[in-house]
DNA sequence: ACGCATTGCAACTCGACAGTTGCATTCGGA
DNA sequence: TCCGAATGCAACTGTCGAGTTGCAATGCGT
């Protein structure tokens, strides 16, 4: 079970550029050199940024051509949202025990 | 609407030791101090991490005589969950688009 | 076959931040 | 009142990662 932490996915999506490059690639399929002219920075930065988003699952790659594309998964993106949903949920119910307990008993 | 950049509950939540320090507050509450003990880290450490994570609106802290306890909120999170997995399913339905029309229509 | 655009590899810079240590301060309890 | 434990502030170190530039290699289209 269990939520081992999840923080390696969260490195991913804590880069604003890497949030721009994933969110449009959520728009549609793109490859590097593609993504360099419509973002202000360099070609090789971009590389690096989808390596780092396939790494955590976030994009795959496709040969297409001589072109490498990359499109955005969203599988890891909603099992991350339930385990969230799940986690923050369990906080407030045990800060609501607490609470209720303060009150009552003391 | 719009979505804009969650990166910085995601830089937040990045860190493998805060991520631990942000558990264990929803556990229970504790002060900068008692977790200086729990964890293998320093106290001003600790401390540091929790101005993050109060900043990022993930932690309250409360004065309980002379100590500052702190304690997990789930609101920002859950909120994060929801948007997260809008934006997944977005993702899943455009790229199934794009797969039907490759496949269709030619 | 040839040229242009694409990808890939490597070295380098620079700033941000996690973590530490030391010291001052404040405040509750015996 | 006095001691111990808690917080707060400040300076410093070291590492990691985002970004750049330059060059080599490969492959599609004409």
């Amino acid at each position: 079970m269990s939520t081992s932490a999840p923080t390696a996915v969260f490195s991913a999506l804590a880069d604003d550029t890497r949030w721009r490059i994933l969110t449009r690639l959520g728009e549609s399929p793109a490859s590097a050199s593609a993504l360099a002219r419509e973002l202000p920075v360099s070609r090789q930065a971009i590389v690096k940024h989808l390596e780092v988003l396939r790494g955590a699952g976030l994009v795959e790659a496709e040969t297409h051509g001589r072109e490498l594309v990359h499109h955005a998964l969203g599988g890891r993106l909603s099992s991350l949202a339930r385990d969230l949903d799940r986690i923050a949920q369990t906080w407030d119910r045990r800060l609501g025990d607490l609470k209720r307990l303060a009150e009552e008993g003391g």
